[in-house]
Formats: C-alpha cells, structure tokens, sequence
DNA sequence: GTCTATAAATGGATAGAC
DNA sequence: GTCTATCCATTTATAGAC
C-alpha cells in the first residue's frame, strides 16, 4: 500500500522527482516561477543541474505537474458540488471545496492563480480555470433565481467577490498556522453570505 | 499649468518618459514583470534599447515608479480614512478609498499586488504595504471593539478576506469596462458587512 | 532622441565520465 | 544518481556615431 507506480522510495540516498517538485514548488512561490532560475533550485536542493534534470525534463514540467494537481483537485470539487440536490447546497459545496482544495494543495492552487499564460501550458491551464470560473457563475445565477442570493448583483460581479476572497487565503494561509482550515471554510462562508456586520 | 518640472510635452515626436512608464507597466501586468525582457517593451513601443534607456534608468526604475504611485495612494487613503470621526466611518472609509484607489491607478496596484520581494526595491514596497496592512487591521479591530463587525473572528483573519475580496478587483476591473467604479464601491461595502444573501 | 554594435553575465539544457 | 564541463540563446545595459 506504501508504493504506487512511481519508484518505490527505499530509503535510499539522493533525490527523488517527488520531493523535487515539491521543492520546485515551493521556490516558485517565493520568488515567482520567472525569477526562479534552475540554479536556484539546485542551490536549495543541494544538487547540480545535470543531477535535477536526470528527474525532471524541464523546469516548465514541474509547473506542469503542479498545475495539473491544483486543476484536478478545484474540477473534483466542483463536480461534487454539481452532485448536490439544491441550488443552494450546490453553492455552499463549491465555496467550502475550493476552501478544501485551496488549504489542501496550497502551493500549487497558490502557482495556478498566478499564472499568465506566458506558455502553451499556461495558457492551457488559464483556460481550464475559466472553464471552472464560468460554471461556477451559473451556480451563483441559479442561487439568485431561487432567491437565495441578492438579484441586484450582476452574477459575474458577485463571483468574482467570492472568489476573489476565496482565492486569496493562498496568501497567507499555511498548514502548520494557528488557522484551523475546517474553522476557516464556515468562516469565508458565513462571511460571504451573511457579511461581517454584528447582528442583534 | 500645464508642465511641471518633467521636460514640457512639446508635441514633438519621439517618446517620452511617462508614456514608456505606462506602457511598460501595462506589459509588466500582461506578462509578470520577470518574464518581461526590455526587447519586449522596446518591440512595443517601436524603439531601440539605446533609445529607451534615453529616457529611464533602468527596468527596475519603471517598476519602482509604479509602486511608489500605488503605496502612495493607498497610504494617502488610509490618511483621510483616519481623519473621521468614528470607527464606522474609518472602516467603510479605507474601504471605499482602498476601492476607489485600485479601480483608478488599477495598473500600478496590480504590480503591488504581485510583488514577491526579490529586489531591495520590491521588498522596501512589501514593507510599506504590510505597514499599511497592519493599521487597516487595526481598525478592523476598533470596529469589532464597538460592535460593529462580529467579535467571533480573528481580526487580522477578517481583514485578509476583506482585502482580499477588495483586491482581487485589479484582476478583472478594467477603467473602460462595463462596471461602474462608484457602483463597485458601494456593492463591495455592501458585499463585506451585509453578505450576499438575500433579505426579506 | 534614436540608432548599430557589442559587452558581460546568466538563462535553460546537454554530453559524457564515474 | 550525481558530477564537471560546456553549448548556445537571451538577458540587461553601455559606447559612440548621427
């Protein structure tokens, strides 16, 4: 159960893809994937480049994986939410499953939302999230049909609020934090529905 | 009236250093400011290297320009904010402001916003956005103190998912857009301390 | 104010030994 | 699986003519 089809880890010295990409990642995000040179990599890795490309084929393929991964993670969520038997659980099943996908994978939904398309794989993902973006619009079209979210709102508007503030807790959240991510996904949605304001 | 201490525009041709500011800032967002080269921005403006550098010091210098335009008036925003007499007005007034700040120097925050600090310059601009991050915190906390926004959340929680709703705006708000800046405002400040669910 | 030409450094990636 | 050494394209920036 401990080895799937990857290279069993066997204790072994040296590196292996896995942990080169989550370093990769994690580097991407500090100084962003453009400032990242591969030496940069293999300084923190502790390698040299001829040893990090024997694992990887590129530096674009490790961006490639981690996309990959955030995609497929926030595409679950969003079919499961789509699963759901009312609008309004639909769209509180989107909000908390991207808060899920987003504490989750935080390094590589943080690289996802920073891209810019600069690459065919970039633009590749950037078209993949829009596709995410738009159903996700016609979940917040459907609540306001029912009634269950404020109609004055332009449905493309109102999306991109939520998420805007979604999106943004790739920012500062971070796993070993004080922040409980189950707390946090009740919080953003009671916040975005009910708003910040005390009530009597 | 019409020139200050900046080379008068003359209506002569050739270019100069304001409109390669602006272009360069408007590339530096298309692209990510790493992946942007100096040919590229040259390319653009349909001048050489040589030419360019005529007119400013360096690429970093364009971003610096930039930045010191959007902490400037971020910082200036939170001043009046401060000004008011009482904590409702300080809170929706550094809101409002941070909106109306972003919506008209939408470019120049847009940089801010993804900075990562890999220059003495970009992280002396973090510095300043973080101070200014910490006093808007600070009002958050006032107006929990008073009983305007709820006391069950963290402080320095609820103004990252304010902010970051807020912006976010620089990701899509474009000046010639559909939506109305002064609307933006008003259905942000709405949005945050009332939510999104419709009321009887 | 703009050009051609070029410097000097760094980028991603590879060859081939061990 | 990692190394040394290297290739070649591209980078920011400058020199000096017009």
């Amino acid at each position: 159960m401990m080895s799937a089809a990857e290279p069993a880890r066997r204790g072994r010295p040296g590196h292996d893809r896995a942990a080169i990409i989550r370093a990769g990642v994690q580097i991407f995000n500090e100084q962003g994937y453009e400032a990242t040179s591969v030496s940069d990599l293999t300084g923190r890795l502790g390698l040299t480049k001829s040893a990090l490309y024997h694992h990887v084929d590129s530096k674009e393929q490790i961006l490639q994986i981690a996309l990959e991964d955030a995609l497929g993670g926030l595409e679950q969520a969003l079919t499961e939410a789509l699963s759901r038997p009312t609008a309004g659980e639909r769209l509180t099943g989107i909000i908390q499953g991207a808060v899920r996908v987003l504490t989750e994978r935080q390094p590589q939904v943080t690289l996802l939302l920073r891209l810019r398309g600069n690459s065919e794989i970039e633009a590749a993902a950037l078209t993949r999230r829009r596709s995410f973006d738009h159903t996700v619009t016609q979940l917040v079209r459907e609540a306001q049909s029912e009634g269950l979210v404020r109609a004055d709102l332009d449905a493309g508007v109102a999306t991109r609020l939520i998420f805007g503030m979604i999106n943004s807790v790739v920012e500062w959240y971070r796993p070993d934090g004080p922040v409980d991510p189950a707390l946090l996904s009740e919080e953003i949605l009671a916040v975005t529905l009910k708003g910040l304001q005390s009530r009597p």
